[in-house]
DNA sequence: AATTGTTTGGAAATCGATTTCTATATTGAA
DNA sequence: TTCAATATAGAAATCGATTTCCAAACAATT
């Protein structure tokens, strides 16, 4: 299994090398490595093809896109979230961030192995940009176009509109964004169904019995298009489920609210946390105020973050497909750089209910 | 604040431009622009600077990495394990993951963070591979030599050795490994402090009055050298404070037997996890079994992970400084290409306690 | 003042592919 | 069978920089 690396100051095979064993001319080489419309009797072709493997022919990409003005090369941009992306460093630099925020970030890793291996099956390389808001003077834009990039994928913050995404002009460079739907016209998007999946967990407790199930927020989203989805989902499966608005004891600020609901004339049986991070805070704040899950009252979030086993005992929630997400962005870069509708560059991944301990049936 | 974007149809300014907008050469344009030390007069070098400023001219990264056989490109190899990272895809594929993988992954995103930022300001560009365990056949170590990479910054796995790393040859290209010491000679590495780390804890519980210590786990380590490093910490900070091994309760598997020694002859009032992650279970289990933190037994953590605030009331630990980290492969792998002693080029990045209400101070 | 050494900057070669352009071979139609 | 149309493959131009090489200008030494 050892496998022969090689070395940098060993000459390196050309096309040349390969003409010549092959016995054939540099323009036919290419012309056969290269699916560019031109022609070659498969005789040659098979010749060629031989003598490439045999020596271990790989192009030169520097010489390739030097010629060919293309470069194969997607951009992948991650947002301008202080990145650091840790809570101390959070205390430090003094910014305030969103639960939704900080899953994005933990979620990176598996955004980009998402991402880096659908370019890849897609026969495309892929280079990462973390545009640094305090560097504004280096001009990232240009640095790109240098690139002659075939397209970017930008990862969003849910808060604010990337500037990125509304300065390039979608004809001249596809885009893609990728955890949004607020994108100019031109720009595809990959999104998770925040609304299918909070549907799911309703839907959930609905089985299990509940009819009363509150809301973890104020239910104003504050501008998150995530937080909205998720809140209409909710909505629309109580509604669905003939339960109307006000049959139910609707939204809690904080855990000594619900517990209070617990008690009253039409007890509060279940809540629904938009996100895991958030019910991670109100388990803890419940427990310290003596309310048992699920045995008070049963939870589901929504993410499936790193830990959530631990949460409440082992958080009910929704998986959040983060890798399929990354791997429709590419999908879809790809049919956008073919020209296609865009209809079909704008896609939401399906979620999947997680059944854990945080959720029981009513009695 | 509105830049203009160049666009790809329009032709982009060469070296031409520049040299014919100074009235000199384009190789006179090239020795200004790069420090190659090649010679030119103070006058000139103005002309052409301020004429390539006025212009926007960008060199084409093609044309220069063809000619000058360098590319200033530093590749990221993150390392092979299920790279989705996520609970519920390892419950699907079967793999058992370790809490230090599992933090691993979600701090991917800090890594990469640290990694682009640190490049950058190095002047270099960079890109990411995650080798696909499940595609073996397509051959990624030519790709990267392809590329004409200036060196290597790997992400390893603690438990296993990464195979690129052992394969190429450190002489020719520099490598650097993240997360771990046990690298080839001739490799760097960029650690953090596990050791140090895990004195700062044990001795943060000394200062609060605890004389019982306990480690959750068995010691064994079990080839993973972080633990090992840590687990080190652990009897160190103890000697240190003249507390033999055998002075204290020693290792505990699980949280009833932890619940046990609190009613021993010889109480135990603390205990240290060597992840936060792992501490999330252990408090778990001891809430169930009624036992209360900090105000039975004290616990401290390793790593600050997402959601440690939310742990056991607010986990006290050791901040885990990712980025740090990160920034400081890039330094050392810069330090290597550039002839450095390989001693510059290995580091353990100090750790910080962080405090928070799981740990407190003996009555 | 003559000779040698060092800067300085331009002309031309070069990196390794792709893409014309052109000549020849092959095929098809009349 | 002949002529036009098409397929095939090589020669040469090209992409946009860097690097080599060389000539001219300048400085320094004797």
């Amino acid at each position: 299994m050892k496998s022969k690396i090689p070395s940098r100051s060993i000459q390196v095979v050309t096309i040349k090398d390969v003409a010549k064993a092959a016995g054939v001319s540099p323009s036919t080489v290419s012309k056969v490595l290269t699916d560019n419309g031109y022609s070659a009797s498969a005789a040659t072709s098979k010749k060629v093809q031989q003598a490439a493997k045999q020596l271990g022919y790989v192009p030169d990409s520097s010489a390739r896109n030097l010629r060919s003005r293309r470069s194969g090369q997607i951009g992948i941009v991650l947002n301008e979230l202080d990145s650091s992306g840790r809570s101390m460093a959070l205390q430090i630099s003094g910014v305030q961030m969103s639960s939704l925020e900080i899953v994005q970030i933990s979620f990176d890793g598996a955004v980009l192995a998402g991402l880096t291996g659908a370019i890849r099956r897609h026969k495309q390389g892929s280079f990462v940009i973390y545009p640094q808001p305090t560097n504004p003077e280096d001009d990232d834009i240009s640095r790109y176009m240098d690139r002659r990039v075939e397209g970017f994928i930008i990862r969003t913050d849910p808060r604010t509109p990337n500037h990125l995404i509304h300065e390039l002009d979608p004809r001249r460079i596809p885009m893609v964004a990728l955890w949004t739907r607020d994108v100019p016209s031109g720009v595809g998007y990959s999104d998770i169904d925040h609304k299918g999946g909070a549907k799911l967990a309703i839907q959930h407790l609905i089985d299990l019995g509940h009819r009363r199930i509150a809301y973890y927020g104020d239910g104003q989203n504050s501008g998150n298009t995530h937080f909205a989805l998720r809140h209409e989902g909710y909505l629309e499966a109580l509604k669905d489920a003939g339960l109307s608005p006000s049959n139910q004891t609707g939204y809690v600020q904080d855990a000594k609210q619900l517990r209070d609901l617990l008690s009253a004339s039409e007890p509060v049986t279940a809540v629904f946390s938009p996100t895991d991070l958030q019910a991670a805070e109100l388990s803890q704040d419940l427990i310290n105020l003596g309310v048992r899950i699920p045995d008070d009252i049963s939870m589901v979030g929504f993410d499936d973050i790193f830990g959530s086993d631990f949460i409440a005992g082992g958080l009910t929630t929704i998986y959040h497909p983060v890798r399929e997400m990354a791997e429709m962005a590419v999908d879809n870069l790809m049919a956008l750089i073919r020209g296609e509708s865009l209809v079909k560059c704008r896609t939401a991944i399906p979620t999947r209910l997680i059944i854990r301990a945080s959720s029981k049936q009513i009695p």
